[in-house]
This record gives C-alpha cells, structure tokens and sequence, in this order.
DNA sequence: GGAACGGTCTAATCTAGGTTAAGTTCCGAG
DNA sequence: CTCGGAACTTAACCTAGATTAGACCGTTCC
C-alpha cells in the first residue's frame, strides 16, 4: 500500500503501528470517472483513500463557477479532514475510473485516539494537503496565467513521480482542458492558448493528454516553481514506541 | 485562554486533557506590528499562538507579488503545522502589536502522542485552517473582485465576532488597503474602488477602518457568502477517556 | 512649524485574459 | 461505416481589473 509507505516516509511508524494502521477495516470498490464521493452540504460516515485513479476536489459558486482546489493521486487519502469535522464544505470526485478504499470515520478516530503516532501521520497528511492548498492560492492569486499553468504541471510532474506514474518529466494529464482551467481560475480558451505557447516556447511536446516537459530547468524558472511546499524529504521520528513520548 | 475554550467547542476535551493542555510550558512576548515569526524556509523550533492582536500569513512570488494566505485572530495557533512539517513553506508576521506565546515544537509533539484527544483537537484546528484555504481559493480563483471582497468582509465579521471583535457586524479590519489587496489577489487600487462603490451601494459604512455591514443579507447574498467553511457549531465528542477510544 | 511618510483616494489609460462563435479531431455506439 | 458527442483548437472582439501617476490626508519626528 502506498499509503503506508507514505506515512513512514513521513513520520516514521513503528512496527506495531504499522500493522495497526493495515488492519483498518475497509471496503474496496472500483468506481467510473465521475462518480460523487462526497458533496459540499454532505455527513459522509466514511473516508475515503484512493487506491488507483484520480480524483480531485472542489467548490461551486453561487453564478456556477467551478474552482478545483486539489487534485489527487494514488495513495492519497480524499477526505481524511471529513472524518473530524461534521459537514464536508466542498466536493469529491473521481476524476477517471478509480478503486477506492472506504474506511469508516469512527475507525479512523478510534485509531487517531489509540495510536497517537497514527494520528499524528494522518494529520501530517492534511498538513502537507494543507501546503499545497496555499500554494494553489498563491498560484491562483499572484501569477499570470503562463506561469500559472507552468507551476501546474510542474506540480503534476513531481507528484506524479512520486507515485510512479511520472518518469523523466514525463506523464499523462488525468484532467481535460477544462477541469485545467478550473484548477488554475482560468477559461479553458485561454489554457489552450497558454499550451500552445508552452509547445511553441520549447516547453513541453504534447501529444495527446501526455505532457512532456522539455526541458526542467527553464520550465521550473517559468513556473516559478519549487518543490519546498510539497514537504518530501526529511521525515519525522515519531511513533508510540518514541522515547521522547514515553509517559 | 480562548484557544483551550475554541479545543472544547470542537473536540470536547476532558478535564484532564484541558489540564495538559493548560500545563504546556511556553514563553510570552509581545511584538510590535510587522515583525517576523517565520520565514519560508526556515526550520522553526516553536510555534506561535496569539493571544491577542492580529497576525498574518504571506507568500512572495518571484515576481515580487505578494499573496496573504491567511489572517489570524487572537486565540488561532499561527502555524501547528511547523510542529510537524521541518521546514516552512511561507512567512508568519504580525499585522499589529500582538502579544505572542511560543510553545516549544518538542512539547506540542509530545503532548500529541501522550494526549491523542489533544492531538486531535489540535488536528481539528489545522484541519479548519485548511477549510478556509481551499474557500479563499475559490474566492480568489472564480469570483470577481466586487463578490470576493463582499465575501472576505463577512468572513472577517463571523470570525471576529467569534472572538469578541465585532459586534452587529461591525468592526475594525485590521490591515491596511494594500495588504486586504494582497489576500484578495487585486490591486490597492481596485480594492478601493470595489469599497467605494460598495459604500454607494448602500452595503457598508466605513469610518476611517472600521467596517459596519448594513445589511448583512444583502452583503452575504453579494459575497456569495456561506459560514459552512468555517465550522462552526457541532462538536465532535472525543477524549482519551472517551469509552470508544478505551483499548 | 514643517518635512517626511505611510496610507487613502481618484482619474486616465492599457492589457491580460474573458467571451463568443465556429471549426476540427477523435471515439464509442449502433 | 457513420452518427453524435465530448474534447480540443483557433480567431475576433471585448471588458474587468491592472498600471501609472498624482493629490490629499493624518501623524510622527525633527
């Protein structure tokens, strides 16, 4: 489970804590693109971890406007935050056919109150979701829209990587132009018109939905780009076995 | 203490966990406005709670556009998330005089591992700042500047009234044009114009800098405004003497 | 008292990106 | 094989908000 891999990276699980976390009851099911998983307004009674696919989050506006505020990748947990708090404020969606793991929000409490160094990893979990969700105002904010969409997809790129489906800056963009354009508040017009530069600049080739960024250096320059809000890298040393946590 | 009655509302502590909580060791200071609690980049070995006064959190772009992330009222941690994250991805400032408790990263931790309710609580807290990201997100992604200022003028007034700030939606904003540009992703500029005409339009009055909402249904129908995002109300019944967690 | 300064306000002009409207390419379904 | 629909692409035009440039405060500090 890449997950698991993921929370050790993180903070460092001990032994027990690990099989404790595997042993969570859950339910697997294989979803299509496009499928709810939780709506803005929703109690959802479970938390959902994405086992393959995409999905990805976000919110109407009163005129009907979609802003995407995150997109998700395999191993990643969609909605750890609905398990502590009462009412989901936006919504879950897959974004290609998926399989998903739904654990129940009560077992996911229970075990952040019996194996404190679990909690302590999920909740690192929604800090780093956390990071990037103030990267993407930043992005969104205070860039133009070139540097905007360059951010992005070095953004993709180094996550994507980190999942294995990424290799030499290379990948397949899970998204259409459009959910583009609402992940970046912009028109899919002009994200369009933005790619094509992109390809004409030397930036990237695209064929298809693959996105090949050319040459890193100057795209990560372009996009004002730097991997630091996405939190890899030193990990924590943190578990219930932790001497600095013993009493 | 305003944060430990905030932990309550939410997390429902027990008795002994809202002792702990109250134990923790920290070092008062009071700071004048503009001073800097955390870089980007840095690797902070304490972590800021505000006990009274406003604080602020920034991204600079390459570019040199400045983008506030978050505002902060007294009794808000200014970043639980450095306790757990080595290095930070963005500045933490004072927006006024401010008086400032540090609590060692270490204890924080500790106190995670040792108290999971408090863990959790503190998850909570992290969890509602994060709400509030992916709405400002939205607001500076997909509303135009006379909605998103409406919007960000009500969250302010629900969020001070929450700490005694504000009173019949009315209050003193505390920043200056410049920086309410910098968290609404617009120029000084525009902003005032946007307040003018909102002046003209009948929504509020201004004097020098304190705002008075005059209608607030007319004001949070025109900022697309719900309190959703901000979750207030429904506590969560959690506490490492909560008989669910007991195993 | 006045100089310097940070904040507020305003008008004139400009432009990045939105809007509108088609055409095109690609698939999957029948 | 071809029909229909979704995604992509492009061009022409338009507008919300940026930019530039000052004027006009208060206030603090000589």
């Amino acid at each position: 489970m890449p997950m698991v891999r993921k929370f050790e990276r993180r903070a460092g699980l001990a032994a027990d804590d690990r099989e404790a976390l595997l042993a969570l009851p859950y339910q697997a099911r294989s979803l299509p693109a496009g499928a709810h998983l939780v709506r803005d307004g929703d109690r959802p009674q479970a938390c959902a971890l994405l086992l393959s696919g995409f999905a990805f989050r976000h919110k109407i506006t009163g005129e009907g406007g979609r802003q995407v505020i995150a997109l998700h990748v395999p191993g990643d947990f969609l909605d750890l935050q609905n398990s502590l708090l009462e009412v989901s404020d936006h919504n879950v969606q897959t974004l290609t056919e998926a399989e998903i793991a739904f654990i129940a929000r009560d077992a996911i409490r229970e075990l952040a109150l019996a194996r404190p160094a679990i909690g302590v990893a999920m909740w690192i979990d929604t800090l780093v979701d956390s990071s990037i969700f103030r990267e993407w105002v930043v992005n969104v904010g205070r860039r133009d829209a070139y540097t905007r969409v360059c951010h992005i997809l070095c953004e993709f790129s180094l996550r994507l990587e980190e999942v294995g489906l990424a290799e030499n800056h290379r990948y397949e963009l899970p998204m259409t132009q459009e959910q583009l354009a609402d992940a970046l508040g912009l028109t899919p017009v002009h994200v369009n018109r933005v790619l094509r530069q992109l390809g004409e600049d030397g930036l990237i080739v695209r064929t298809k939905r693959v996105i090949l960024i050319q040459d890193w250096d100057r795209m990560r320059d372009a996009g004002d780009f730097t991997d630091r809000y996405l939190h890899y890298g030193s990990p924590l040393r943190l578990s219930s076995a932790d001497p600095r946590a013993a009493r």
